[in-house]
Formats: C-alpha cells, sequence, structure tokens
DNA sequence: GTCAAGTGGGAAAAGGTTTTCTCATACAAT
DNA sequence: ATTGTATGAGAAAACCTTTTCCCACTTGAC
C-alpha cells in the first residue's frame, strides 16, 4: 500500500524534473516513425525483421533508429508479449559460497539472450522469501531458479503451483520438477582413484555431518573405490575439526594412512596444518585431497589443495538454459540431472597438472 | 452495447482458460471487476485507495480482490507510471567478497518498497559491461548502483550520462554523483588505537600493494596513532606474504613487534600461522589484528581474528535507499559520504569481546 | 420547483510495442 | 479496359493499469 502512495508522489515529481533538467523523455518507437517518415507499424516491423516491405525502407529506417539512439521499452513489449525476458534466481545461501558461481553461470547462459537475473537472498525466511516471489511474479518473471547450499533441503517456500516453469539447482525440488545437482559419487570416486593411482592404499575419510546427503553419498563412493581400509570421521565442515581428525586418528595404534580424503576444504585445510605441525610432510608423507574448489581456501593452503569441482557455474549455466526453454515452450523432460564433478590437481598429492 | 461486448469477451477468455487447464493468463483487473460488479476504472480506485466510492463498495472489492488471487502486472503498471521497482547492481567483483554484503543491504533496504535487484557481474569486460546496462535500461530500472572491489578504480563502463540515477558504493564514482564508501582511516585508528589499550607498543603493519587507495589510507592512519614506531611491510593481499613478512620482521636485528595489524585477514592469517611456527604465542606474545572481517577466514583462524568489518551490509543497505531516493525525485546532496567500520572482537589481541 | 453542490461510479485515454487486417498502388495478364 | 496479383505501408486492436474527466443521481436550500 505504501508502494502506491510513493507511486503517486513520484508521478507528481515527474513534471517537476520535466522542468528542471528535461532528463525525462527516452525516444520511442514514434519518434523513429517520424524522423523515418514512415508510421509505427512500419517502423516496427522493419526494426524486428517482420513484414514486408522495400529492402531499403528497412535499411533506412534500421539506420536513423540507430542514429537517434533508440531502444525497445521492455516494458511495453513484455506487456504484449507475455514474456519479460527476466528471470528470478531464489537462494538461502547467505553466504554465497554455491550461489556465486551458479549466478555466474545463469547470467553467461542467459545475458546472450537478452536475460536478466533478479538475485534474491532469503534466508530461510520463508515470509522474506514469498514477498520476494511474490514481487517477482508481479514483475512477471519468465521463471525462477531455485537454488541453495544443500541438495537435501527445500528452500522454505512452495514453488510448486506457480505459472511460471521452476528450475532446482543445487537444492531439493518437488516431483515432476526439473533439478540440477552434482554428482558427488563420481566426484568422489575421482578424487579416491586418484589417490589409488598415486599408490596410496590407506585413504582415511575425513568429512562433515553424516547427515547430510552428500556425505553419505561421498562416503558411499569412498567405501566402494577404497575398499574399507580406513573408517570414516564424520563432524563438521570446520578447519577445526580437520585439525582435531587428524589428532583422532594419529592418537590410534597401528599403521597411520597415508593418504586424506576429506570432505570439503576447510577440513582439508585444517588437517594439512595439522599434518605440518606433527612434522608429516605433505604431499610427501600423507596425500590430501579436498572438495568444492573453494578457492580462497583450496588456494591459499600450503601446499595447495588438489579437490574436486563440482562446476557449479556449468550447472547455473544448464539450469539457465533450461529455465529459458521451458519459458517458451520447449518440452524438457522432468527429473534430476547429475553433472560430473572434475579434479583440480594441485601440489597437496603429488601427481602431475592435467593436460589440457 | 459496450458493456455486452466487454463481457461476452470476458466470458470467451474465461472459457478459454478453464480448457487449458487454468495455468496461463493471470487474473487481471477486469475479472476482479466483473466478480465485484463494477467497472475497472472503480475496482482500480477501490485497490489504490483512490478516488471516491463507498466505504462499503471498496471493502467488498477488495475482498473480492484477495479471494480470487489478483495480483497487479507490474508490467503494466511501469509502463503507465515510468517506475519499474527495479534497480540494478553492477559488479566487477567476481569472488563476491564485497558485493554480496552489499547486496544483501540493497535487497534489504529496497525489498520493503517493492523493488527488487537485478544483479549483474561483469569481470571488468567492457562490452559485457554495456551489455548488461543496455538491458537493464531498456527494462527501465529506476536506477543502477555500481560496486566493485576497489575503492579507487572505476567499472569499465561510462555510467555518467545515463537517463537513471546512478550510485556508486565501494568503486570510484563520477564528479557530482553519491558515492558510498568505508572510511578506512577511521577503521585503521579504531585497529591501533585498540592494540594501543593492550598495552602494545611495538605495531608493525604488514599490508597490501601501495597503489591501493584503502592501503595508503591504512597506512596514513596507522602512522599517525601509532607514531611511526615500526616501518610498514607493503605486499600482496594474501596468507603467503603474511606469512613471510613475519620471517622479515623477525630476520631483523633489534627488538621484534609485539603487534601487527594487517590490511587484510588473509594477510593476518598468513601472519598467524608463522607466527605459531615459530613458537611465537598469539595473543599472549603478539597480538594480531586484521581488516575485512571475512569469516571464513578471520573466524576460522587460530585464534579467530580480531578484526576491522567495513560495514559492507550497512553500505549497501544506505546505497539502495538512495538510489530509490533518488528515483522518486528528492533531492540528495552529490559527494562522497564515508561510512564508520567496526571493531569486531574475536581472541587475536586478548581484550574482552564488545558489549552490546 | 429550480439550482447548486455533493456523491458514487463509469468511459476513455494514455503508456510503448507488436500484430493482424485492410488499403492503395502498380503492373501483368486476359 | 477489366480483372488479378503482388507489393508496400498504414490503421487499429491488444496487453493491463491508472487517471482524468464526465455523467447521473441525491440532497438540501432557496
Amino acid at each position: 500500500m505504501e508502494v502506491v502512495k510513493a507511486f503517486l508522489k513520484s508521478l507528481q515529481k515527474e513534471e517537476a524534473l520535466n522542468l528542471t533538467g528535461g532528463k525525462r523523455g527516452r525516444i520511442t518507437i514514434h519518434e523513429v516513425a517520424s524522423a523515418a517518415g514512415v508510421s509505427i507499424s512500419t517502423a516496427s516491423k522493419a526494426l524486428n525483421d517482420t513484414g514486408r516491405m522495400g529492402a531499403e525502407t528497412r535499411e533506412r529506417i534500421k539506420r536513423i533508429a540507430g542514429e537517434i539512439g533508440y531502444r525497445p521499452n521492455a516494458l511495453a513489449r513484455g506487456l504484449l508479449s507475455k514474456r519479460s525476458f527476466t528471470v528470478g534466481l531464489l537462494t538461502n545461501d547467505t553466504y554465497g559460497r554455491f550461489t556465486l558461481p551458479v549466478m555466474a553461470g545463469i547470467s553467461d547462459a542467459l545475458v546472450d539472450h537478452g536475460v536478466s537475473v533478479f538475485l534474491c537472498a532469503i534466508e530461510d525466511d520463508p515470509a522474506l522469501a514469498q514477498t520476494h516471489v511474490d514481487a517477482m511474479l508481479d514483475k512477471q518473471v519468465d521463471g525462477i531458479i531455485a537454488t541453495g547450499k544443500r541438495l537435501d533441503r527445500r528452500l522454505p517456500v512452495d514453488l510448486s503451483n506457480l505459472h511460471v516453469p521452476v528450475v532446482y539447482a543445487f537444492t531439493e525440488g518437488t516431483q515432476d520438477s526439473v533439478t540440477f545437482r552434482s554428482d558427488d559419487e563420481q566426484g568422489a570416486r575421482l578424487a579416491v582413484e586418484w589417490l589409488l593411482k598415486a599408490g596410496r592404499r590407506r585413504i582415511a575419510h575425513i568429512t562433515g555431518p553424516e547427515e547430510f546427503f552428500s556425505v553419505r553419498e561421498r562416503a558411499g563412493a569412498y567405501h566402494q573405490v577404497a575398499g574399507h581400509r580406513e573408517p570414516v570421521l564424520y563432524g563438521v565442515w570446520s578447519e577445526s575439526w580437520g585439525h582435531e581428525a587428524i589428532g583422532q586418528l594419529w592418537k590410534r595404534s597401528g599403521e597411520k594412512p597415508d593418504a586424506l580424503f576429506c570432505g570439503n576444504d576447510q577440513i582439508a585445510r585444517g588437517a594439512v596444518d595439522a599434518l605440518r605441525e606433527r612434522g608429516i610432510k605433505v604431499p610427501q608423507d600423507v596425500s590430501v585431497i579436498g572438495f568444492d574448489n573453494w578457492e580462497i581456501v583450496a588456494a591459499q593452503t600450503r601446499p595447495p589443495l588438489t579437490t574436486v569441482d563440482m562446476e557449479l557455474k556449468e550447472l547455473g549455466r544448464q539450469a539457465g538454459l533450461t529455465v529459458l526453454a521451458l519459458a517458451e515452450g520447449r518440452p524438457v523432460e522432468p527429473g534430476v540431472r547429475k553433472l560430473p564433478c572434475r579434479l583440480i590437481v594441485r601440489q597437496s598429492c603429488g601427481g602431475n597438472a592435467p593436460k589440457e
């Protein structure tokens, strides 16, 4: 309601603006038409390469439009076409660790199509989420992409019966929706196989809380590939847990691990630090591999971490293209699409950098 | 006659709606009007609390609108009012370290006003930047906020002669524009004074590249408050530089510093690690203070870093409110506005946690 | 009984664009 | 000369709201 009030006020102000500086009033297709001495219909058809007209007329109109700096009003166009060339990105990942790459991918894929992206950060606040969704719907977004920080959690808002397409990326979607996620199992396999290939045999797995779906998936792949040689240490997603886990492992009797597969880069970093404090050399004595490829952590660790990248930008790109396809009415098969992870080789494992 | 025609038309539309499953075609004010048995003008006036009509008529229309789930089409509204309730955020900070808090502040301030935010990440690519700006302008944004990762650099695109208001936040603006930035001088003073208050006297300053404006400003404040007791070590913004700087300092003859004021949290972290490796205790032997309050770094350091927070979210909030004011034609004094920093007390300095 | 003022509500224009339909001209074929 | 057929271009409707008139009716006063 207060919105409307402000709106009234702004209308009054506009005249004042005209008086003060004449900044208002964009160039419309009417200006183009009258400058070219044609009707607006002809101008429109010329600019959109539709309709029939003389080639030289078309060219002339286009030229004039360019010269006077005409740009079509997307609001008017959207009103008619029911396409706003706008999508919304909804996220509850306040920190942006996952959202930012996804966002970059979406934007990257859609900017060529003239689509802009509303970013809405909702912090697990259902009311805020609903406010944002309503605002986007009012603005006639062509679609919504929901993203989060966890594969097995929903956003705190129901997106299932909207009249615009919804695509889920890195968060749990509804039945019959399109969902993009990383293939954590494959990523974990990549990591463990790399350690095996480096000749390591006693590979430990230090990871996050067991209730995370991706933790269980990665641990499963670890068990499968590594063959249960070492136990899995579940904890939290922090450096200090990585540090502490090394304490636990080295307190035990028997042979120590010669490799660590860590659930994320922060844990890996904590572990590497702990190993250094014990005088254990990475990668000579112990190889360490992380997960996430969070540059700020992985690249700044000494030595820099070899790690698994979930290719979130590519994930965002595909989510963007998919929501666009849906918006244009092209058919898209519903279901969960797993995108492969990629191993980023740095120096914490020995081994060589990848060819590419 | 007219009435009958409109009625027929609406009937047809409704049938079509029912056939397709009801997903297409949002509810418009026409539906509200016909459901309430009034004209669309009356419906509009009822919903906007304008015009004259019976109180019970107004209430009835509002109730019906609510019941059938009417939401006004922002495109149509915007076309008329020339306000889209949309602003653009332009950033070249790919990593999001600075942009994300700023974005959060903007969104936080504007969501109550029904304004949504386009996020455009341009990676120092002028062509990409222009594409995004054009797309936003076409979509009739009410204003643009430009933000970056450095106070003394411009975005690679000229925003000076747009017909929408532009506000700069954490990036260099043009003459006569409104610019928000952190008060790095005050922030640095805060840090050094805190160290002095903790009884430290030999305070070293390890910081980033001298060509950064904020580096010089912070160093200036350091000199002023600490009284030149120790030299300034300029380097790069990385942990390894912090690590190396400790090497340089401790290689020198004479008394060692008893406190470090670091140019950012990464440097501080590198320094803390280096000190620990030398068996020097933080904060008992040396107090360390960082800058940025980048949680992922500051909170995970052992011990967690006391650091200076630039209050970027508040900065974003003010930038958002300012661009809104400008969009509504309210007068705003141009110039640079410095926002105070805040000291976040953790454990790397001794001292107590703040009261609040 | 007429007039003025007040009240409740509607018709229509406006905003910028696209699209469908119609019209006018020219030219070829009959 | 008449019909038929391309061809080029314009008029008008449509998208959904808001806002500005304007009309019809009631009431009270003279």
